[in-house]
This record gives structure tokens, sequence and C-alpha cells, in this order.
DNA sequence: TTTCGTGGCGCC
DNA sequence: AAAAGGCGCCACGAAA
């Protein structure tokens, strides 16, 4: 069915055109017996621009201008600046009409903040999009939707007229354009739906349209930040900061005078030498530690190809190889620049340049969320509320406003315990079954037959090199490293690397086992079941490639590809299910505060993989506490069935972890 | 001036 | 014949 000028019914002052005209009350009766209608907004600047890109954007700096809603038959465009949305109350929060839209977080962020309507029943096209061709990087737009499904060129000229409409009445074409934007899904989203049950991805849809509330929530209310004591921190760094890169240029106007790192300045102001190098410039520095023949290397991750670098883990562990080699002020030097680099990311991403994320009218944070990454995870950006360092002095900022508490909630040792679930290895299971805790320890137990009598924390105690071993070799293979991989992270032979790689996988064969398989299953079916309650799927894009650079006898090109897919077809499944699992749990959560009216005291504020905040009113601490760590237990029932994933929730006065 | 790729590094 | 998974943000520096 394509657009229909007779379909369009227009709601607003100024029936200008020759367009059906009605009113709120007869689109309400006309839609409240729907199974499945579509809704989409058009919104505005508030504040002239004031904010820049955001407004128009975040719900706080936004005016809705148009409301449209309606069904395939029929689309109502309302003029929501003079037309009361209210009537449609109950059919947009009825948990029995789906509400249809494209990136449709977006319309449940404006209407809850502007109606104070939380929508109800959400299907999004985008988000299944994103789930029917994961792997494929799908384009995502509406536009692009339009012309694949529908064969529709829309022009989007129209769209950024809204931004500045202020109080001018609607064009006949912003009209027809606003029908469009509701019609065009529904549309799409039958074409969609055929493939939904052919790839058997309801379950997961099902999954992520409830998801989407929960993002919803959580990007509306954001997340309290306390600048006085992000500031205090930034200063700290700062001082050490500045006070390291000037021990770094004398050190070099010392050592260095005649080289091409000191400048003679020559100005009637200024005479004498300065250092040249701009510490915060790898390229600089590399060049620098060349000439003193100390710059370690790497195989480069994008370029692939073996080359210097000043990576402080690298040039932690040439500092340990080269150790009696190089002069003591070289070493000094390595020293200064090692805690200079430590602090360098403190003072430029996690400075005061992160206040610029402040949201001027509630003064909090409101990270954007992406709901599905290829593994199924979820990202945060503008700001990154994942990675924020784990320490206390940034953490601290993330407070509690007054009258509330902080609870954070964690799953412990989520990624192994679904491993031990999906592979049901012996040895592993043991692992839980006998009550242990310290994992590595029990690996370097399996993998070195001396440490056979000792018990866990003796070998924590007294062979800690071992320990560490153990780790860092369990972590390598669980992302599809092999024995190539341990010997160079090691830094031992390839013959100890594969000796290592062979006793990890002797002590559990059966993991081994599960490995190979999962492999062999995916590469056969041209794509990864990421978890199997949801059925969640990454399909192999470039799987003709991979045969192409086979025919081709494309040996390099061939191999890296494969190899990417393989150690996919093992990290996925383990970062897969954890992903699900929490989004799963953070569901479980908000029906419980729904179903007990909770939603003014307890606020979901973030979710870092494995972890969920809240903010909670002070005399609700305890019941959100012990419901938050229910809600992650249930769902973690669902796809451990063998051994149980557990979460700890603790009541602080600010983000603790 | 803006845009883009790269190296580097924070988190899970 | 390659060689540990997933992200986002920063500064730099070259290209446009």
């Amino acid at each position: 069915m394509m657009k229909n000028e007779k379909n369009i019914y227009y709601i607003g002052p100024n029936n200008l055109f020759d367009l059906n005209t009605t009113t709120i009350q007869d689109c309400v009766e006309y839609l409240k017996n729907k199974a499945l209608i579509a809704i989409d907004i058009e919104t505005t600047m508030k504040f002239n621009g004031k904010y820049g890109k955001r407004e128009g954007l975040d719900p706080y700096l936004s005016n809705i201008v148009m409301f449209q809603v309606g069904d395939i038959n029929r689309q109502y465009v309302i003029d929501y600046r003079y037309v009361d949305i209210n009537p449609l109350k109950e059919i947009l929060e009825s948990n029995h009409i789906v509400k249809l839209g494209h990136n449709i977080k977006f319309e449940y962020k404006h209407i809850l903040h502007n109606n104070g309507i939380k929508l109800n029943n959400v299907y999004d096209t985008m988000i299944v999009e994103q789930i029917l061709f994961n792997g494929y990087s799908p384009k995502l737009g509406l536009k692009d939707l339009n012309e694949k499904y529908l064969g529709i060129e829309v022009e989007k000229a129209t769209r950024l007229e809204f931004l500045t409409i202020g109080d001018k009445p609607f064009t006949k074409k912003q009209i027809l354009y606003g029908a469009e934007d509701i019609l065009y899904p529904l549309m799409i989203e039958k074409h969609q739906a055929e493939d939904i049950v052919r790839k058997d991805l309801s379950k997961c849809v099902s999954l992520e349209m409830l998801f989407l509330q929960v993002l919803g929530d959580i990007e509306y209310k954001g997340i309290n930040f306390n600048t006085d004591i992000w500031e205090n921190t930034y200063n700290n760094n700062k001082a050490t900061y500045s006070t390291l890169e000037i021990e770094l240029n004398k050190y070099i106007l010392n050592s260095f005078k005649d080289t091409r790192f000191v400048d003679k300045q020559l100005n009637l102001f200024e005479t004498g030498l300065k250092c040249s190098i701009n510490w915060g410039s790898s390229k600089q520095v590399i060049d620098l530690f060349k000439y003193l023949e100390i710059c370690p290397q790497e195989v480069s991750k994008s370029t692939k190809k073996l080359s210097y670098t000043v990576n402080a883990t690298v040039v932690k562990a040439s500092l340990k190889t080269m150790n009696k080699d190089i002069p003591e002020t070289y070493k000094h030097l390595l020293d200064i620049y090692l805690r200079y680099k430590e602090l360098e990311q403190c003072c430029t991403t996690f400075g005061i340049a992160f206040f610029k994320y402040i949201n001027p009218i509630t003064k909090r944070l409101h990270s954007n969320y992406k709901q599905i990454l290829n593994t199924g995870r979820i990202s945060s950006s503008n700001p990154n509320l994942q990675n924020i360092p784990s320490n206390d002095n940034f953490r601290r900022a993330f407070d509690a406003p007054k009258g509330y508490k902080i609870v954070n909630s964690d799953y412990s040792g989520q990624e192994n315990i679904c491993l031990a679930n999906t592979s049901l290895d012996p040895d592993i299971l043991n692992f839980y079954y006998e009550g242990h805790l310290d994992m590595h320890s029990y690996n370097a137990q399996k993998i070195y037959p001396e440490l056979q009598e000792l018990s866990l924390p003796e070998i924590k105690k007294q062979h800690p090199e071992k320990r560490q071993i153990a780790k860092s070799v369990s972590f390598a293979l669980a992302y599809g490293g092999n024995g190539f991989t341990i010997s160079n992270n090691l830094g031992v032979s390839p013959e100890e690397g594969e000796n290592i790689y062979n006793a990890y996988f002797d002590a559990f064969p059966k993991l081994k086992l599960f490995f190979d398989e999962s492999i062999k299953k995916s590469m056969n079916q041209g794509f990864i079941e990421i978890d199997p309650v949801t059925k969640r799927k990454f399909y192999f894009g470039d799987f003709d490639k991979l045969r192409e650079y086979k025919k081709d006898q494309d040996w390099k090109r061939y191999y890296s590809l494969k190899g990417k897919y393989e150690r996919a077809c093992l990290n996925y499944i383990i970062q897969g299910a954890a992903g699900s699992i929490t989004k799963l749990a953070a569901i479980f959560f908000r029906k419980w505060l729904n179903d007990n009216n909770l939603n003014d005291y307890i606020f979901i504020t973030n979710l870092i993989h494995d972890e969920i905040n809240l903010e909670v009113l002070e005399n609700y601490t305890e019941i959100a506490a012990r419901n938050l760590e229910d809600c992650m237990q249930r769902a973690g029932e669902i796809w451990c069935k063998t051994i149980p994933l557990k979460a700890d929730a603790v009541i602080t006065d600010y983000w603790t972890h």
C-alpha cells in the first residue's frame, strides 16, 4: 500500500489543506481496539541552539512539534503544539496494543518527559533490523530501510525543517512527511516479520523490545555526578602530571642539548633551550626512544606489522628485559615517562573535559546506550559510563544525591560461570561444586603437576608467578588464543607456549571438545548462535570473501579472516550469553519497580556488562538491594542451569566496584 | 578549517 | 599461514 492522502487525518489548527481533519477523540476511538499502531514525533530546538547539536534530540532540550500515530489504513498527524495528546494515554500505556516505531527509544523518552507517559509494548524496526542482520553491518536509518524493503526514496530535507519551525503552521508537505514516517515502518515490519520466524529470532526480539524500555528509563533519568569531587581528583592528577612533564623536559635539556630534541630559542625575551618533544605525541616519543636505541616493537593491531611503540605494557616489559643493557639514566627516563603516561588519560578523557556531558537542565549525566553490539552486549557513549576508572578517586564522583543511597550489584564471575554451564567441563564444574573461589590458582594446579599437593591458598601465596601465568593463559584461551599467543604473552619459546596450551586443555578436555565443536558448528552453518535462550545470531558477513581467498590461494587473508571468525565463535557465545542475562535481569527489575509503584523512589542509573547500579531513596535501600539480587539471580537461572550465577548487592554512598 | 586514521588506554 | 574478545574517547598529525 502506498501513501494515500485519503488515509491521512490532520488534528490541529489552520485547516488550510484539502486533507481530512478530525479530533483527538476520533483518533482515540479509531485506535483503541487496534492490535498494532505506529507512532512517531518530530521535535524542535527549545533554546534556539544555545546548547548546540544536542537540542532537538535531548528530551530536556527539545519540544515536540508533531505527533503522528496510526495504523496502515489511517495515519493521524497531530499538531502537538496546540493539541493535548493526553486522551491517548491509555492507548500508549496499554499492554495490548503494540506501539511500533523506528528507533522508538527516542519517542519513549520525549513522551515520558512531556506527558509523563511511559510507552508500553513497544516494537522497534531499527532494533529488529540489527537483530536480523547482525554481522552484515546493516544500514539502520529509516531512509535505508525504506529503500531496501519498499523501494521508496524519501527526501530528508523536510525533517530538518522541524528543527527551526517555531510556531509556524505545518506545510502540507510536512504533514505528508509526518504520515509517511509511521506508514513506512508499519510496512517494513511486515517484511521483517517473516525473517524473524525463519531465523528463529522471536525470543531475541521480545527480549530486546522489553530491554529498550529499560534503556529509555536509564537515559532519561541519567546519573548523579559530583563535580567538586571530580575536579578535586583532576587537580591532584594534573599537578603530578605537570611536574612529570617538567622533569621529562629537564632530562632532555640536561642530557641531549645538542640533538634535534632541543630547540634553541632566539627571540628577544627568552634565550636558552627548550625541549621540542611533545610527550603526548607517541610519534615524537618513539623518535626519541629510537635515537636512544631503547624503543620496543610490537605487531600493530591495525596494520598487523611489527612497529615501534610506546605502549606502556610493552615499554614496561622491554625495560625488564633490557635491564642490564641500558644506562641507569635511560631507566630513569623510562620510569618518569611511564608515570607520566599513567596520568595522561586521567587528565584528558577523565579530566574536566568530562564536564561537557553534564546536562544543563538536570545537571546529571545522560549517556547514550547502543542497545545491540555484535556480541549482544551494550555500549555507552557521550559519556561512556562503562570505562570510568575503577579507582575510587573517580568513582566517588558518582555519588548519591541528598536523601538517596547508591546500590551496586554485580555478578560474581559471570563469564566464567556461563562458560562452565555451556561447556559442562567436569573439571570446571568441580571447581564450583567444591566451593572454591580462586579460579586462577585452580587452573595453575591443573597446568603444573608439581602443585598437585598444595591447597589453592598455598598456591596463591607460594607460587604467585605460576598463578599469574595460569590467569593469563585462561584469559587468552577463552578468547581463542593458542600456543603461539601464550608464548608471545609470556615471552617464552613457542615450544613452551605449546606445552602450556596442551597442559591446559589436557586438564580440561571437555572444554577443548566444546570449543572445537562450537567452531565447527558455526563455521558450517555460516553464523554463530550466540546464546541458546534468545537464539541471537551473528552472521559471518564476509563468508563469501573467505571462499574467495581460498579459491585465490590468498592464504594470508584467508587465515587471517578464518582465525578472526573462529575466535569469534568462542568469544561471542561467552560474552553474548552474559550480555543477555544482564539485559533480562534489568527487565525483571524494571518490572518489579512498575508492579510495586516504586518508580519515584528507585532508579536504574547505569549498566556495566555484569553490573547494575541504582540510585535509591534512603528508606528503600534494603528492599531495592534484595530485589536487585533476586532479579539478577532469576535471570541467571534461565541460562545457567548447572552452576548458579549469583549477584552481590552493596548499599553505599558512591559507586563502589 | 574540518575530517579521518592511528596509537594508546580506560572498562568488562 | 594468522596468532586474545568486546567497546568509546582522547591527542596527534596528515589529508582534504
